[in-house]
RNA sequence: GGGCGCUUAGCUCAGCGGGAGAGCGCUUCCCUGACACGGAAGAGGUCACUGGUUCAAUCCCAGUAGCGCCCACCA
């Protein structure tokens, strides 16, 4: 009492400590519906499962070989027992026959369990061993005279193909005893020391007694050679000591139907695992499944609900029996084991609505829409809720199943105190913000995948917010300065971009907006957050903040109805962009979100709508021509290191009409992004006179910059060389494919024409940067 | 022994049939009136290897090598 007492105590304050963290986090869930297995409703229905289950033969109590740990003095389940290899040995045990015409040779690595051998077993049709099978050998060291049976589980191939018979501690021994109806001997206490079946090893553990029964075989001249034999042992989860196999009575779920019902489930598409490849995982664990030893030895746990009477009839009830169910004397008692902790876990979908009370909850949230959950308990928890859900109700417990990985150190190792590579949370969000871990962590949670995670990449997400914090300052600041203009009152909460904006830059905003709403919505409908936040990353930085705002900047400096236009874009875009980031980031979201259209919250808002009418393929190509042009004209500048206050002219010559009444549109804009003192539109096909220029390409534009004095010669030689080397190599490239008459056949249209387009445009480029 | 996955820029990872991407790091310049937790420009990659399919392959198929993970009652 006194340590179940004191394990509620660590309860409450670690389970404290994980609700902390949870809401540290921002985790947005309902509060109020906290549930801990261990509670009075959820106890109610592991009872209730339990017993049903015994009464339809799926649960029972039997003598079989489970996982014994021998330091935690309990059963444990086959994915509680962890397998590693080790590195072992496989001695050849000679065992006589009983009259004494010769012996017969078994290899084992564990000669421990020789003092409980009951038979050796040869298979049927090996010639080796035709001869003695019904006949008995002499056991060495405990003397007794055991049988040579034929069973088909024995490989030939395998050692001396002569198998020693242990049915007490190995499953598979276990089985051909059965079928041979041999004797189990069991030669081990709990503590996997000899017990008084050991003879004079007795009080030995299993390793020391391994080396003394090798020995006293040497002495006996009974031991035939050692040879190495990595093998894999299991361990302990929990405690990793060597697991024990054990014959002892315990109670079992019979898994076979159980798990037919959850893999028709899955099979059916009723269940669906994100991203699809656990289905695989998670059939090849289901189709080999055996029964699930669900009596542990423990303290702490749901107690089974079996009686016994004091003449030993078991009583299964969901209510407390006084009665002995079979022969109704008194004097019951409970048996002493607690269920696997699994057990009651995999009813929690049911169990936490209130099941196995038809609740109003029930009949509003089962099953569930998904489930989000690490790939390293889809046996101990998808499954087993899935096998159990689907026995008590006639629907899945949920229609997804969405798969993510561990989170990882900086170089994808597995994060360990002993290794040092600890990060912790809480302190991260104390330096960067919760915010910025979160984003770290999203942004890294690739589907499926382990999520690697070092500070670094905490703190250029804790940059991300800050950028995201200015760029709402000078958002909010464009509001203000356009609130005159009478713009505030119709952008609140509105996702609208301005509603028939001529301005390309509004156009081109509304456009990429559009997409990006469109590519975030579908990241995560498919249950990809990690690329949700790249793109919304993406185009908050480097199209929102470095491009949008700062062709907005000269406009609202102008005010006016431009100004107006401009701030209301701006504003629009960038409340959706907190709408769709708001996920992901929720903290600095809200808190723009409130500044900027005084709602409460984001949350109780409505998602971003589509709005196909925002694309425009025309705004984003002449936008990607003014980008090109502007590049072009500052990487021009940087490699000449034209002194930022030097302020050239520049005369831009479009490639046709329709750039010709782009760039006279945009001039000013490009004038200023690129710091000239002058930019003039000549007509296309004609070439500025007068001074000398150097000139440089972009988009099919010729820019002409007249700068006497200012030019590195042999630094713009060697640019022109790469760019005509570089054309050279596209130029070949193209023309070798637009060559191949295959290609222009079989290719689709559209591929061959873009291609042809695409060399026209590189001859024409390379003409001119050869002329110059 | 079986299964799954990975191998793309210095690091961590996206992309997955038609012109190689991001973050961080690195180089140069810049405290330009939201942000130096910033801006501009840039360097850096025979997309592991070998074959095959295809007009076309980082992307599809087969094999090879290396790495990782899961499962496993060959004593």
């Amino acid at each position: 009492e006194a340590f179940v007492e004191r394990v509620w105590e660590w309860k409450a304050a670690s389970g404290g400590r994980i609700l902390g963290q949870m809401q540290r986090l921002g985790d947005s869930v309902d509060w109020s519906r906290e549930r801990f297995t261990m509670d009075e409703g959820l106890s109610r229905a592991v009872r209730h499962a339990f017993v049903s289950l015994y009464e339809q033969g799926l649960l029972y109590r039997g003598q079989r070989i489970i996982n014994w740990c021998p330091r935690c003095l309990t059963a444990l389940s086959d994915i509680e027992v962890e397998h590693e290899e080790v590195p072992g040995e496989l001695a050849h045990l000679r065992y006589p026959l009983a009259d004494g015409s010769g012996h017969i040779e078994v290899a084992t690595s564990r000669a421990e369990t020789m003092l409980g051998d009951t038979a050796v077993a040869v298979h049927p049709e090996d010639p080796r061993y035709r001869g003695l099978i019904g006949r008995t050998v002499r056991l060495p060291l405990v003397d007794r005279e055991i049988p040579v049976v034929a069973d088909e589980a024995v490989d030939r191939a395998f050692g001396t193909g002569a198998v020693k018979v242990t049915p007490a501690h190995d499953p598979n021994d276990h089985e051909i005893a059965q079928r041979h109806d041999l004797p189990a001997i069991n030669v081990l206490t709990e503590e996997a020391i000899v017990n008084h079946n050991g003879g004079r090893f007795q009080g030995l553990d299993r390793y020391a007694a391994r080396e003394a029964v090798k020995r006293a075989f040497a002495d006996l001249g009974l031991l035939g050679k050692v040879v190495a034999a990595p093998h894999a042992v299991g361990h302990c989860y929990r405690c990793t000591t060597e697991v024990e196999p054990r014959l002892s009575l315990q109670w079992f779920v019979a898994t076979k139907p159980l798990a037919e019902e959850a893999m028709a489930a899955v099979r059916g598409g009723r269940t669906r695992f994100e991203p699809a490849r656990y289905e695989k995982t998670f059939f090849g664990w289901m189709e080999s499944i055996r029964d699930w030893c669900v009596s542990r030895q423990l303290w702490w746990g749901h107690r089974i609900p079996a009686w016994y009477c004091p003449d030993g009839h078991l009583t299964v009830a969901r209510d407390d029996p006084d009665t002995c169910a079979e022969c109704g004397q008194g004097g019951l008692t409970q048996d002493e084991d607690v269920l696997d902790t699994w057990f009651s876990s995999g009813l929690w979908p049911l169990s936490t609505l209130g099941w196995p009370d038809q609740t109003e909850d029930l009949a509003a949230f089962y099953p569930t829409s998904v489930l989000v959950t690490g790939y390293d308990i889809i046996f101990f928890w998808v499954a087993r809720m899935l096998m159990l859900c689907c026995h008590f109700k006639p629907q899945t417990p949920f229609d997804v199943v969405a798969i993510h990985g561990m989170v990882r150190d900086a170089h994808g190792k597995k994060m360990s105190k002993s290794f040092g590579n600890v990060i912790d949370p809480i302190e991260l969000m104390d330096r960067y913000g919760t915010d910025a871990l979160r984003f770290a962590l999203i942004r890294g949670a690739n589907p499926g995948s382990d999520v690697p995670l070092a500070e670094e990449w905490v703190e250029g997400a804790r940059n991300f917010a800050n950028k995201l914090w200015n760029l709402g300052r000078f958002t909010l600041s464009s509001l203000t300065t356009t609130r005159g203009e009478g713009v505030a009152g119709d952008t609140p909460a509105s996702p609208a971009v301005a509603p028939g904006g001529e301005a390309l830059a509004d156009r081109w905003l509304a456009s990429r907006l559009e997409r990006t709403r469109a590519a975030v919505s579908a990241a995560y409908d498919h249950y990809d957050p990690a690329e949700a936040a790249r793109l919304l990353h993406a185009f908050a930085w480097s199209e929102l903040a470095d491009w949008a705002v700062e062709l907005a900047k000269p406009r609202l400096a102008a005010g006016g109805e431009d100004a107006r236009r401009a701030g209301a874009t701006l504003v629009g875009a960038f409340d959706v962009t907190l709408k769709l980031l708001h996920p992901i980031m929720p903290f600095v979201t809200e808190e723009l979100a409130r500044a900027l259209s005084g709602v409460e919250t984001i949350t109780l808002g409505p998602w971003p709508q589509e709005r196909p009418g925002d694309l425009d393929a025309d705004a984003e190509a002449a936008m990607a021509d003014l980008q090109e042009v502007i590049a072009a004209l500052r990487r021009f500048r940087a490699e000449h290191h034209v002194p930022t206050a030097s302020k050239p002219r520049c005369v831009l010559v479009p490639a046709d009409a329709r750039q010709a009444a782009l760039f006279e549109a945009e001039a000013e804009r490009v004038r200023r992004l690129t710091r000239l003192a002058e930019l003039t539109v000549a007509p296309p096909g004609t070439a500025p006179s007068g001074e000398p220029a150097t000139k440089l390409l972009a988009a099919g534009v010729e820019l002409y910059l007249p700068l006497a004095g200012l030019l590195d010669l042999d630094e713009e030689r060697r640019r022109l060389e790469r760019e005509q080397a570089t054309l050279e190599a596209e130029r070949d490239r193209a023309t070798a494919k637009l060559a191949n008459p295959d290609f222009v056949a079989k290719a689709p249209p559209p591929v061959v024409d873009k291609a042809r387009a695409r060399l026209a445009e590189v001859e024409a480029d390379l003409v001119k940067v050869t002329e110059q």
